[in-house]
DNA sequence: TTCTATACCTGAGAT
DNA sequence: GATCTCAGGTATAGA
């Protein structure tokens, strides 16, 4: 449950990112949100807006809608982080649960920082997290040289594209998937395929095999 | 989730009420409590006294006491009020939650202020709720003429038993029900009976057949 | 025991 | 005005 990282992406969090430019690291922003008091405090969530929930994190239909999701995000060093996702009845929210504080706090992120989701062009099933300051330029063009000024996680060393052989988030057999966060997968997702490094070991695997990081059931 | 109120409640509620005579109406008073602040502030919950509660609302054991019961209550004008009631081990209390801060709204209810709870003594699941402005006579027998004096629901408009053909609070089937609120219930209970107003159409249910007003399982 | 996680709940504001 | 969203809560079990 705790967070991955490989000795290669360890190497890549000594590389600061300065130019944004997704298109070039074939990613699409999903979106993003401030984040509010309640989101950084004790209630340990994030809220997720229906309207990008729905479009991006559609639910299956059925007790998954119960017991929610494991969502997996990379950042900007390649670590993994893990979100359970779910919806919540009674306030009628989607929300990132568990694992979302460890990101809180290790980020040190505060109330009016701005967080990003974006996802794989190509591989519509890797998704990646990022996060910038409070007031910071959105667009990363800015030059200004600053830490406050850029996107943590919305653009990522060159090397990192190496790191993945194949997807790394998937709905877990038997069923097969053909529509996930509004993109038609048929072409891109190989339920054979399994994410590795470069030296052959697995990088994102850390449970049984049928522990995927888009997980339909969540125990 | 909302309080019902039929059409004819809403006639009724034009009749204030004057003389109190809870054996006339087939009543009889279970507790009252002046409210303190936390009642009829944010915390958006009663506090039942425990020996009250345990007397007369008895939770089931198992589960039912991790999930807690909705009661219903009939007011002054037979709206009626659903609480989620339950026990808190944290507090090792028994609690009126959900519903409650309505409730206190509508009323006006404020610290000091006393509400009382009543069953019908023929049928016990019955149950009633009234309230009182805090120095005001709880016997009714003042005839001050003063709004401030007298109790709300704790007397209703003699029309008022035509509103119920049967009982109001029950356990769901299929569990046989044979004691509740320290009431010996296998003649006065028939789990057949849906409470339903003259006209035919269901006054208490708004969900679908099995929700009761007592219902075992909280969802 | 403290912290985290889950699953409730409500009021305020937007639509 | 009624409905929906969601920020900010609570209760409680488990790690």
């Amino acid at each position: 449950m705790e967070p991955t990282q490989s000795s290669l992406s360890s190497n890549l969090h000594n590389h600061p990112s300065h130019s944004f430019n997704p298109d070039e690291y074939q990613r699409e922003a999903m979106f993003e949100k401030p984040l509010t008091p309640s989101d950084v405090g004790k209630l340990n969530r994030l809220v997720i807006p229906k309207l990008h929930a729905e479009k991006h994190f559609p639910l299956p239909a059925g007790d998954s809608l119960h017991k929610g999701l494991l969502l997996s995000f990379e950042d900007e060093t390649g670590k993994c982080w893990r979100f359970r996702y779910s919806y919540w009845n009674s306030s009628q929210s989607y929300v990132l649960t568990k694992g979302w504080s460890r990101y809180v706090k290790e980020k040190q992120l505060d109330a009016g920082d701005v967080i990003l989701f974006q996802r794989h062009r190509l591989d519509a099933l890797r998704l990646f997290i990022g996060w910038r300051r409070r007031g910071a330029a959105a667009d990363g063009s800015g030059g200004r040289g600053l830490y406050q000024g850029q996107w943590h996680g919305a653009n990522v060393p060159y090397q990192h594209d190496f790191l993945h052989a194949g997807s790394m988030a998937q709905y877990e057999a038997p069923k097969r998937l053909l529509r996930l966060f509004g993109v038609n997968l048929e072409c891109q997702v190989d339920d054979s395929t399994e994410p590795s490094t470069p030296d052959g070991s697995s990088l994102w695997s850390q449970g049984p095999p049928t522990h995927h990081f888009y997980s339909q059931s969540y125990t």
